[in-house]
DNA sequence: GCCATATTGTATGTTGCTGTATAATATGCC
DNA sequence: GGCATATTATACAGCAACATACAATATGGC
């Protein structure tokens, strides 16, 4: 009885092809993205963050949870471990008073440059080999599959 | 000022885009499969590790844990649970006594098939609209990402 | 056979995310 | 204005994954 190398990455089984080979590419993102951003003490989510404070300037936990696709209880968590490192600020906001306007600091803006550039780079080397028509074709096929997808879980009996 | 949608999922952001795009795919894909294993109890993780003992009859659990890319710890948790279930059973290695042989249970294979017909079904639904040329170039391109991610996460200083 | 090293499964603690419940506050109808 | 409803953030418990350390057992050099 021979070893047979089951785990092998790039010829998978026969059932859950496709979805594994798309599942394991987002894994290696994450892992990449993640230690790329560690030498910063950051994860993907919290430079996702940072970026998307950047951008956007002081903005609600909400906004902030919905842009990420996280609850709120764990946005105000992780804004809570930024605020912790100085990298994020609390403001009250000027009308509601029930809500926080999250936003940089001087310290995270100095941070945030360095992840866009972090990013910049990590993303040039994923298209290495990667022709522009291929990444569109890849986009647009991706479109229509989660489409496909959130129509799936829409028709789920539960 | 203007309430801007900023959470649009088709127009994403200049940063992290195409990233974006494809973990929230991957995101979407497991929130489909685990709505359709829920009536059975079971989520993606645990429905796939069923699919594999099916396919692949008694095997250890680092075998398990390798396959699914899982901790051996965590895959020791899963399988505690699925026992207690009565849908795996764990059989003593007869020449190795510190391996368990984990095998499904009559039970188990009742519902392995079950598994599989979700898989086939939800598996169609996800074609819907793109054709097979497309899906290998999916693969193809994916198949390349992959191995640039693998190659980024291997350059990290850490 | 004996000992160093490797491997298997388990125990333990941490992290990141979820869901539910709750308090404070806004909003809209009357 | 007053009250039902919605919304924001937080508290808390739970789950699934991880890393590390460990005990039991195998394996291989000698």
């Amino acid at each position: 009885m021979k070893e047979v190398e089951t785990t092998h990455e790039l010829d998978a089984p026969p059932w859950l092809r496709v979805e594994t080979t798309l599942m394991n590419t987002a894994r290696a993102m994450r892992e990449a993205y993640d230690s790329r951003f560690a030498p910063l003490g950051l994860n993907l989510t919290q430079a996702s963050l940072i970026a998307y404070l950047q951008q956007f300037g002081p903005i609600t936990q909400t906004k902030c949870a919905d842009h990420l696709r996280l609850g709120r209880a764990n946005i105000g968590a992780i804004i809570d471990r930024l605020q912790e490192r100085q990298l994020v600020e609390r403001h009250p906001d000027a009308v509601d008073r029930r809500v926080w306007q999250v936003a940089l600091s001087p310290l995270g803006h100095q941070l945030a440059a360095e992840v866009l550039a972090i990013d910049e780079v990590l993303r040039s080397e994923m298209r290495d080999g990667i022709t522009r028509a291929e990444r569109q074709a890849l986009a647009s096929v991706m479109t229509r599959l989660q489409a496909n997808l959130l129509r799936a879980s829409a028709n789920t009996v539960g």
